[in-house]
DNA sequence: TATACTCATGATAACGATGCCGGAAAGGGT
DNA sequence: ACCCTTTCCGGCATCGTTATCATGAGTATA
């Protein structure tokens, strides 16, 4: 690891201080023409990088946004990009930890980028976290905080999210349309907001319609392909099974989908299904998959930008609150009208 | 943002001096035992953390790796976790940039990267890159380098690949054996490595089995779904159109596969089908799509444990390289014996 | 009793940069 | 000739920590 050029090489050579060599570089005011731009030259020659770790000692602050994630499948990927393309654009630069769904990865990764100082942080929780005491600390030690996509309420920060009773009630409603009587829901895991959001808004959806809520239909399970086929195995052995499932994310619909084909049924004569989060794999299935949008790409964005604003700006900002209205995208697999 | 506690703080409230509050702290031999106590009670109670950026300013380094990389698709989102997994494994932090598959984006990221000080950098190059100056200047700087799945031969520096040759002759010695005649080739960008390996692999093969090379039958494009359905498309009208093709990348079969779905042909008694990636949803198509494994997770671990092996030895590590074998695995998409 | 040696601690410089203050030199006005 | 204002630059402190050297007290040794 070479030694960087540093300002006191240049001042050395120029025989000139430190204080001017700093002030030649950065345009202040009271330098002469002649040492500024011989100053300015011979940094250039030399390749001088002004020191960040130095500059952010200095300034108590690392231009680092601190981002915590479950995982980096579809939809946060493409969150994480949007998040990206906002600090980039605003000289910040994201340092992404997956918590792999794990409550002792995220506390892990909060300690650590709590540390090492980043300037604050952007979090979506692990489906397994249900105790906040570590991002309760990073309040404490009142670094900006913005939630997204999975937010907490316990917790009194911007956030960003979806509105996911919306998204459960779209897709219900659509297969309430198209004629299903018994729609069974995979759910998340329990603790889960945006599942239980979901799930609030197929029920509200089956009361509106006068449709009796049979909680056997209701199943949670994990955010893997795996649990949506083996839950959707027994909701099809049930001896009044379902006509219709939807999903609370695409990847228990395709665990689904697998299912319901093994049986022999037919999609969506048979059965209907609905998933979340219109991951581009839903087009590619066959049947396709309905799935509910939820503009990944604009939520990332539209997270970045707050907590810039949270940054700059000195207001309490924790009740502010941006929602995105959901659409669905209705494809083959819930299609029989 | 709150002041964090100092050594200062401490060192004041006890009467002691920073270097022994640091000593004790640090379970230095030459330390009182009862100032060590009373320094670790207060230094508990006040919630001290050493203060990372006055760490790393003194002794030159982050504990950070900079990881370079095109895209966050299946491939690269698993070999992250593995690098993750291993760099914080050893009390590493990595900074994820996405060059988004352009040049431009990867020179700042590069830059940025390289003057906030990042320890070394991994990085996989944007299929744009065929100038490689921002890649020689941390050569320069002397920062560790380590280039992975997408390598560069000009560079001399560690890296950890796949076997591409291998790979494109097992997926083409596969159609062969299933008794396909006309091989098609989807190939990625002209000038990106892993692309003419597999597409060595392909031709070293077909002269093999004394099958002469067309080369209308090899079509370049940038790895994206639409695109190798459009090529694809122009293929199958050919006047003597290919019974198989090999794409060089998932996306690109899963293009392919909707491209043949839509003119009516069979697969794989009309035509056969091999993708490389083994992305999970080769797994979910109708037909299941034959594809060849790179082992992406492993490929990752063992792409930072050479970073870490580079730190920390001052050995020249740079004809270093790792080479992972391909494995096809055989689905519906070919196999029509 | 003088010498040497250990043990615990303090003082200082350093990492690379900035900000504030003060001072020399030059120029202008009265 | 005096004072005042600019203009340009150097010195010093600072950010939080560690490393190196120095110091002081106390103890053992000859």
């Amino acid at each position: 690891m070479e030694r960087q050029t540093t300002i006191k090489d240049i001042a050395l050579a120029l025989r000139l201080s430190t204080s001017t060599v700093s002030r030649a570089l950065r345009d202040a005011p009271d330098v002469g023409e002649e040492t500024r731009k011989a100053v300015k030259a011979l940094a250039e020659e030399l390749d001088y990088q002004p020191n960040k770790l130095a500059l952010s000692l200095l300034k108590k602050q690392t231009n680092t946004i601190g981002l915590i994630i479950p995982n980096l499948d579809y939809v946060l990927a493409t969150m994480v990009k949007g998040i990206d393309e906002v600090a980039l654009e605003a000289g910040y630069t994201v340092m992404v930890c997956q918590s792999d769904e794990s409550f002792g990865r995220e506390i892990v990764n909060t300690k650590r980028l709590l540390d090492s100082l980043v300037d604050g942080f952007i979090i979506s929780v692990s489906s397994e976290t249900m105790i906040f005491e570590h991002i309760k600390k990073i309040q404490q030690k009142k670094k900006p905080l913005v939630l997204f996509d999975r937010t907490i309420n316990s917790i009194a920060a911007p956030r960003v999210r979806l509105d996911n009773v919306e998204g459960g009630r779209i897709a219900t409603q659509h297969l309430i349309d198209q004629g299903y009587k018994r729609i069974a829901l995979l759910a998340g895991p329990e603790n889960l907001n945006i599942s239980n959001e979901r799930m609030e808004g197929y029920l509200q959806t089956l009361k509106q319609n006068k449709i009796k809520v049979d909680k056997n239909l209701i199943i949670h399970c994990d955010f893997n392909q795996e649990y949506g086929k083996m839950a959707t195995k027994e909701l099809l052995t049930m001896k009044n099974r379902p006509d219709a499932i939807f999903a609370i994310s695409d990847r228990l619909a395709i665990g689904a989908l697998l299912a319901i084909k093994e049986t022999g049924l037919k999609i969506p004569k048979d059965i209907g299904l609905v998933g979340f989060n219109n991951d581009p794999m839903t087009k590619l299935m066959t049947p396709t998959i309905s799935s509910v949008e939820m503009f990944a790409f604009e939520m990332g964005k539209a997270t970045a930008k707050i907590f810039l604003e949270m940054i700059h700006s000195e207001t309490d900002m924790s009740d502010k609150e941006i929602i995105f209205k959901p659409k669905l995208f209705v494809r083959e697999s819930s299609s029989r009208i």
